[in-house]
DNA sequence: TCGTCAATGTTGTCGCTGTCAACATCAGTC
DNA sequence: GACTGATGTTGACAGCGACAACATTGACGA
């Protein structure tokens, strides 16, 4: 443990860490398909093939690094939402809260696209995206968030209790929507000041229709 | 024309086709990645490297995939369309039209799961997306089909026209990011019964809201 | 009729990748 | 102090995209 990248002689002692940094870098900067095993290598210092002792194979590695960014997204949904003021009436709180956590997922994917693209390049099931490894702070997943946003807007009166059922799908789709259509799809040249007023628009839309 | 595959001898005639041909196959089966360019060289019965007197590179194959899978969408949604009884009150067919596209469109991405995939997989500008050279039979592409539906509804009176401006992006948002989620996300497991359901609160949620 | 030439397809090669097999080194443990 | 399992290395192979050099063909003009 005491031994520094520097100092280690033949075991590396943290290559697992390693990778999966060195991973974190390229899918930064590239997304999922530059998640490759060969440059992870490299980057930790150590020869092709050293992976293998850590990952049964390149897609092992790359589901590792997308639990990452899974946490990632769900780290930066509960720090926008605790940034929130929560003096005031619980409806309009509800309703605040969950613009910030739509507001959230949107800026994760516009300001992070590779790791947002990485995030979704294994396709996570319910579960892992709710409640499984990659999560945020308190526990849960980005799914979970949004549930939690959702069913206080039921108990607080803001949504009628019919309504509540599959309204994940509703919110959830305009955001990821949105967020694909703006990193890869035929939204990504859009200036700043239209990327907000289609963002503000996709929110309200939402939040009318629940 | 009267040339068949086994009679050719040194050219092949209609290499440009065939390699498309066989890049749509490999699309259809596993999605942009798979469109590669031996495979697709071995299929049309050609040695590797005769591609590149059609296509500059692999990028410009993908491309031209691209655009036949984005014309396939555009011509679903229209099929749906047309399928439409049209004897009903001018407010209710526009409803009905509105649903039949976002249908289509989720339609189209369930059943061709590696054709919608590849219609995204190089991030078509918004003109290509509307008016470009993947479009449908009118000469549309699945953007403007969209922007008519809207505008149809402001027309008849059943959407404010205060709301038409940016509407495209909640409608749009919500039937794309649907169809991802159910397709490469955390919902690709969801039973037909229930994915039924999730399009229908999508549909109906993005409808109240508009 | 014949030669020329541009278009089109082929063969060979290179570097990159993932992956398997064989070997080397090290940290403990009896 | 030797054994052993964990960990890292070297070497190899096939598949891929891309480049260069070569082969074949059909069309067109002398």
């Amino acid at each position: 443990m005491s031994a520094t990248a520097s100092e280690r002689s033949y075991h590396h002692g943290r290559l697992r860490e390693a990778l999966l940094v060195a991973g974190l870098g390229l899918a930064r900067a590239d997304g999922p398909e530059a998640v490759v095993l060969r440059a992870a290598s490299r980057a930790a210092g150590v020869s092709h093939n050293a992976a293998y002792r850590h990952f049964a194979d390149r897609d092992e590695l790359l589901r590792a690094v997308c639990e990452q960014c899974m946490s990632r997204l769900a780290v930066l949904m509960e720090a926008r939402i605790d940034a929130l003021p929560a003096d005031r009436d619980p409806v309009a709180t509800a309703w605040a809260r969950l613009d910030a956590i739509g507001r959230a997922y949107v800026e994760f994917a516009t300001t992070e696209p590779g790791w947002f693209r990485t995030a979704f390049a294994v396709p996570p099931t319910l579960d892992s995206f709710g409640l499984g490894e990659g999560v945020g702070a308190s526990g849960l997943g980005p799914y979970a968030l949004l549930s939690a946003r959702l069913d206080e807007l039921v108990e607080v009166g803001a949504v009628p209790s019919e309504r509540r059922p599959g309204a994940e799908y509703a919110a959830w789709s305009a955001v990821h929507g949105l967020s694909t259509l703006l990193n890869d799809g035929p939204l990504r040249d859009l200036p700043a000041i239209e990327r907000e007023h289609a963002l503000r628009v996709v929110l309200d839309t939402v939040a009318r229709g629940l």
